[in-house]
DNA sequence: TTGAAAGCGATACCAT
DNA sequence: ATGGTATCGCTTTCAA
């Protein structure tokens, strides 16, 4: 075990205190060059390494930034932590990073770690942003933090988000615009994503707009990837409908997978169209239609927004980004296959 | 800004001396129930929250881990990372997460950085795990760590990953069995992806075990989306392949995007096959060729596997762990279309 | 320009 | 069962 050798080692073999190894790490300009020199040798000879957390605990900041996300499984949560870290390196900050699982509980025993931590601030995505008490510890304690994604009710609250309701309201719009008159959304569970909700509320009103009637729902559970049988009913038989509406890329996959195996063919038989934008709009196909979201730019500037609360420089708002729409040429009206087909 | 309290202040308040609450964190059973509470009240009251970085700073052990992978935006890496998280929260431990871009230089500054903040240990997927410095550095340091997905050539570093040039060559011949004469792989830089390198072995191994000449390579960029020209000369003209193997998932959607704008539909006049397995075979469609390695359990497996390393009662190997091959129906000879279509 | 010394908030040894 | 105290590695006044 190479055991760390420390600033006071380094002092004594370059022949110097300590706080002068401290200037020359810290501010090397308010040292002469042949001692800053002969410090570094030093350093260099005993394979220093400063131990970041001496310097914790003696400092007020930590240069260390707390990041919770329900699951990186999700490519768009991921993503966004790429956003992060990339910004963060380029700060030189440290990204501690957990995730929740869509568990509130979860949720708060997560940043209750990240606090002991003491990072100087949190990016958070929240399963609910209303009613949270995350939010109300976060608030209690004067931690600088910034949702993502989540688009809370409160505007004192600092959030990065697309409309939720909007890029559904649009999208929705654009596959009537196809010449869709019977929809559905596919949607998580409400209580694990508030984005859910607003979405649902965003299609809903695209329908009631183009007087298309109830706003038809299926709803799954977070994790569910078999949506065979829950479709069933809005794949088949006399309420078929001829487009699905799904608030997340993760769940129009696997209601692509679902449509194939109920032998319709995606886009032609069904057409489907993801929020995110991640998978079915921009990896994918870009022939679906998809309401995209810049999510990496997103945790780029949740970072950049962070650090301005940190410095006391900004104000809690909610920044909501542009989304895109993207309507490929594959979306068009129903046209159901008799029989299924492999 | 609500201040944090100290131990210091929660002993005054319970009438007790910080050793005692020191207690009371660590070890409660040595001491007396009622005391106990009274300390707790203190806390609640005080709403205290230990300093992890006066523990670490302490102690010799910081219960955290460092992670190193080239990027959260491909879904691989990002899954592998859930899975890591995951098992850390369940041991109670932090990770800190870094991304190199592919990026060498930047690798070896990011572990730099981790073992600065004197992490207990560290999985890594590094762009080429041969001849590379992080790892002597590690080695050097005598820091525990674990490489994922990297095969390195030389035994002495603990490793986690699936057989890259078996599964390569294993899915070259299931299409290959398929009825498929004429393949090519596309594949990232190999400087930039020691499995790149692997598994173009596997292809080429494949072809020559079943006669069929020399090994042709469509290599790109990494990041690089658009596939369309780099795979002009592949999927046109008299040279024009039936099936592509692709060394990762991401290179698959990207080569499947690529052929439906040359006009070839797939599968059927292309087939195309990506190792990974998480969004070719798992998400978007088990109907094509893939070889899928078991990523979030990877990850977790690698978290399992540090952790025996840090405590002393694991020694470095390879644990290279089954691929599972998915050949869905889909798999066929090629049927080139006379005209492009769209 | 440099150094001595006082902490930062914990842990743990050694007494009591 | 509990407390006093040295210590971890660093930053930062304050003097010299």
């Amino acid at each position: 075990m190479t055991s760390k050798s420390t600033m006071r080692e380094v002092a004594g073999k370059a022949g110097v205190s300590i706080a002068t190894v401290s200037r020359v790490i810290n501010s090397p300009d308010e040292v002469p060059t042949e001692t800053v020199e002969r410090v570094r040798a030093a350093m260099r000879y005993l394979n220093y390494r400063p131990n970041i957390n001496g310097r914790r605990l003696k400092m007020a900041q930590t240069r260390s930034v707390g990041v919770l996300v329900p699951t990186m499984a999700n490519p768009v949560f991921a993503t966004s932590v790429q956003g992060i870290e990339q910004a963060a390196h380029e700060d030189g900050l440290t990204v501690l990073l957990t995730s929740s699982n869509y568990d509130p509980q979860r949720e708060l025993g997560a940043v209750s770690t990240l606090l002991n931590n003491r990072v100087d601030g949190l990016i958070l995505t929240l399963a609910n942003a209303d009613d949270n008490p995350v939010i109300d510890l976060l608030k209690a304690e004067n931690i600088p933090f910034v949702l993502l994604f989540n688009q809370p009710a409160r505007t004192d609250v600092a959030s990065i988000s697309v409309d939720n309701a909007r890029s559904a309201y649009d999208m929705t719009q654009a596959m009537i615009a196809q010449g869709h008159t019977s929809l559905a959304m596919v949607a998580g569970r409400f209580e694990s994503s508030d984005r859910s909700k607003q979405r649902f509320d965003g299609f809903g009103q695209a329908l009631s707009d183009a007087g298309l009637g109830a706003a038809r729902l299926c709803q799954v559970g977070f994790g569910e990837t078999e949506l065979f049988t829950p479709l069933k009913s809005f794949l088949t038989g006399p309420d078929a409908v001829t487009g699905l509406v799904c608030s997340t890329d993760m769940l129009a996959i696997a209601a692509i997978s679902a449509c194939r195996d109920h032998g319709l063919s995606v886009p032609g038989d069904v057409s489907v169209g993801g929020i995110d934008g991640i998978a079915v709009g921009g990896l994918i196909s870009p022939k679906l239609c998809s309401a995209i979201q810049p999510t990496q730019e997103m945790g780029q500037q949740a970072l950049a927004f962070l650090r301005g609360l940190i410095r006391g420089q900004a104000n809690p708002q909610s920044l909501i980004l542009p989304h895109q729409l993207s309507t490929g040429e594959s979306i068009g009206p129903a046209r159901h296959s008799s029989s299924p087909r492999l």
